[in-house]
DNA sequence: AGATTTACATACAGACATGTATGTAAATCT
DNA sequence: AGATTTACATACATGTCTGTATGTAAATCT
């Protein structure tokens, strides 16, 4: 076989990457074989264990290349929970128009099982969420100094209601196709989350 | 082979339905043969095969056997609020007592995909969804007409936001097997969430 | 320009899982 | 009591997937 260029090649890995995230989210992770990803891809298995060590591997690739949903950093404008709000709003509408993050996060909530190999990604995806709470804590911390919300709030508990609440969010809106549960509604339902803190509501 | 009676039959079956669910629990259910689950019963095939007709009609069975954790009509002392909580409540700790209970969720949160003859359950699972919203929506209208919550408060929206939190709280519940998350503090998250509801919080 | 990698394709070997077909002795039915 | 199921075990036939080894022509290096 000729050799491809440098560039070409990294283009090769990047198609068999984006054909993984598309099979994987179609027939799940581990019924998915690295022959039909290859196939899918314009290429024989051959260059798919040549570009990844194996499945595994290449599904981390797969996670790599949409990246992380949730990025608080990104707003700065607007007190504490204003830019919690944001940040949570932010992640569904990415949800919402990209979709290479809906079919990554398809597979991670609903087309993946977290044993062997990939039980590591749990703990990948335990980490993130003890980030999410350290910088949600925060928020909520600022919101007491404040005074958005009520003194005796505990940020690090309430921190862990709105992860819980994320968490199942991102799943039922992925499953509800049909809007009848979440997805209709999820701009309300996020901004009445974090709305519920603050103090005085309305009447 | 010697013909097994009725009740013998029912026990065996029940073993490797028992079976099943641990060595989906270990290994993910698309990654279990149904040769392991059949030794583990101290079976073979055969009889796995004879009562059910694949792994996924032995999968319902493992649903089926377990149950539903959330079941409000238990609960028919104190407001609506109370009862909600304690509805929610008692999940938890069938999780916490339960190890059967624990895992079939740990199978079907964590160690499924539900792609092809498993899509239907992924229906399943939303469908009892609607049902978590209609019930819970019925609590939070009752609790507008007692004045428990603001008057304001939509019922509706209100339920899809406590749908969210459980099913996130689930799932987090069963990965955060360290207690780092959100497992050491659940009675707590619970009662916060369904109290953050009431009017007049304290202070 | 020659030597060396690189980026794959092809070929090979083996493991494993599935579904069905068939056998069989004892329960259960009539 | 005989006929018929039942509750499996055994055997078979087949497909599929994995990982690795090997080949190769062109990029890239020196």
């Amino acid at each position: 076989m000729a050799r491809k260029t440098k560039a070409e090649a990294a283009l090769t890995r990047d198609r068999i990457v984006t054909c993984a995230r598309q099979v994987f989210s179609r027939e799940g992770v581990t019924n998915t074989s690295l022959e039909t990803v290859a196939k899918e891809a314009g290429v024989t298995r051959g260059a798919v264990y040549w570009h990844f060590r194996d499945k595994a591997d290449l599904f981390m690739a797969v996670r790599q290349q949409t990246g992380t949903l949730l990025r608080f950093d990104d707003f700065r404008t607007g007190d504490a929970l204003e830019r919690l709000e944001a940040g949570l709003q932010a992640a569904l509408d990415r949800l919402r128009t990209d979709r290479q993050a809906l079919e990554t996060y398809e597979v991670m909530l609903w087309k993946c099982e977290y044993v062997g190999a990939f039980a590591s990604v749990r703990q990948d995806l335990m980490s993130a969420s003890s980030l999410f709470l350290t910088e949600v804590t925060e928020f909520y911390g600022e919101a007491v100094r404040m005074k958005l919300v009520s003194a005796n709030l505990d940020p690090a508990l309430a921190a862990r209601e709105t992860l819980c609440f994320y968490a199942g969010l991102l799943k039922l809106w992925l499953a509800d196709e049909n809007g009848v549960t979440v997805r209709a509604e999820v701009r309300q339902l996020i901004t009445q989350h974090v709305a519920g803190r603050r103090l005085q509501k309305a009447v």
